[in-house]
DNA sequence: AATAGGGACAACCGCCTACAA
DNA sequence: ATTGTAGGCGGTTGTCCCTAT
């Protein structure tokens, strides 16, 4: 079928919008409650504009919800760790973050935080280093150590995505298959583990340990990563991950391991026995989580370069670990 | 003061997907 | 099942502005 253009194009404006043509459009939306058609949109309002072009306009910039001004270093960082699980997704990335959009993110990966990257040896596109030796050695250097982390993140997340996908056509219902996979990593960033894994920093003082964890350095005890704590108030109604099984939402177990203060972290769910790869999955990309560096360790990405030495110096001294348990 | 170069950001283009007819 | 359309998304381009020479 031939390819059909979005809009009559003869005559229509192209480039920069005036704040003539802003306020008709703004108005417009405004007195009809919502854009309705985009397409018929340009000519009912007495825009001489493509309906695409007005809803980028709208979506992009004149949204009421939209957060103008330099992104904070919190949401830097979250743009960092979100990409390093999304990829490019920047609709998703933005999904994360109020008032922003994808635009505005994919504009400030390209022009600020790929060069970061960069600069740090790490490849953008895979969040690895461009070296392959990512082992610690009593040579390896703290930004190697950082940079190695974020690849043990990255070779996990492929890893779980593809065994997710693999898992998806055996137990997702068709009506959750499409869309519950792409997700998971939202899915699990948005969950409890996910808002703990993102309030660090807060809680210092507690510390959390790992017990028996797949791989571990000493025999008997290993700490959880750089997790400092996880909050314990846990709104019931929202505990646990939740991971679509044969088109059921169940809670998901993930840290049956983990103690918190003496007392036992996690609640099992109600029945996380029936796919043991997929709780596999969901625990190693748990682990990654904790495991991630995002506060003494993050601060390597915080613009100047030369401090990250001392700060990953910091982190491994203060117990974060640089070995991922995997 | 003029201008070249680069950075930042807004906007456009083309492809993809969902959905309705 | 097929076709046409609308909307969404990511990549790319264009333009403005700042800085260095």
């Amino acid at each position: 079928m031939g390819r059909t253009p979005c809009c009559d194009k003869r005559g229509l404006k192209k480039g920069p919008w005036t704040t003539e043509e802003d306020e008709i459009l703004v108005n417009y939306i405004k007195n009809n409650n919502g854009h309705g058609s985009w397409r018929s949109l340009p000519k009912l309002a007495g825009l001489l504009r493509c309906g695409k072009s007005c809803r980028l306009r709208w979506t992009n910039y004149l949204r009421p919800d939209i957060k103008r001004g330099p992104f904070t270093q919190e949401e830097e960082k979250l743009i960092i760790q979100l990409h390093g699980m999304l990829g490019n997704r920047w609709a998703a990335i933005a999904s994360q973050l109020q008032g922003r959009t994808d635009n505005e993110i994919k504009n400030l990966w390209n022009t600020h935080l790929k060069k970061r990257l960069l600069c740090m040896g790490l490849d953008p596109l895979t969040h690895e280093p461009f070296s392959s030796h990512y082992y610690p050695t009593e040579n390896s250097s703290p930004a190697m150590l950082s940079t190695r982390h974020m690849a043990q993140w990255e070779s996990a997340r492929l890893e779980a995505e593809a065994r997710l996908s693999r898992e998806s056509s055996l137990f997702m219902s068709p009506q959750l298959h499409s869309k519950a996979n792409p997700d998971f990593f939202l899915r699990l960033w948005n969950s409890e583990v996910g808002e703990s894994f993102r309030k660090i920093g807060k809680f210092e003082d507690l510390k959390m340990e790992c017990h028996s964890s797949p791989v571990s350095q000493d025999s008997s005890t290993t700490k959880c990563g750089s997790v400092s704590a996880l909050t314990t108030d846990v709104d019931p109604n929202m505990a646990g991950l939740e991971t679509a099984v044969g088109g059921q939402v169940e809670e998901m177990e993930y840290c049956k391991n983990c103690k918190s203060n003496g007392e036992d972290f996690m609640v099992a769910g109600s029945d996380s026995s029936s796919s043991n790869d997929m709780e596999d999955s969901s625990d190693t990309a748990l682990q990654l989580l904790l495991d991630f560096p995002i506060n003494n360790d993050m601060s390597f990405l915080e613009g100047n370069s030369g401090d990250y030495g001392a700060a990953t110096d910091h982190a491994i001294l203060s117990g974060s670990s640089f070995i991922c348990p995997l």
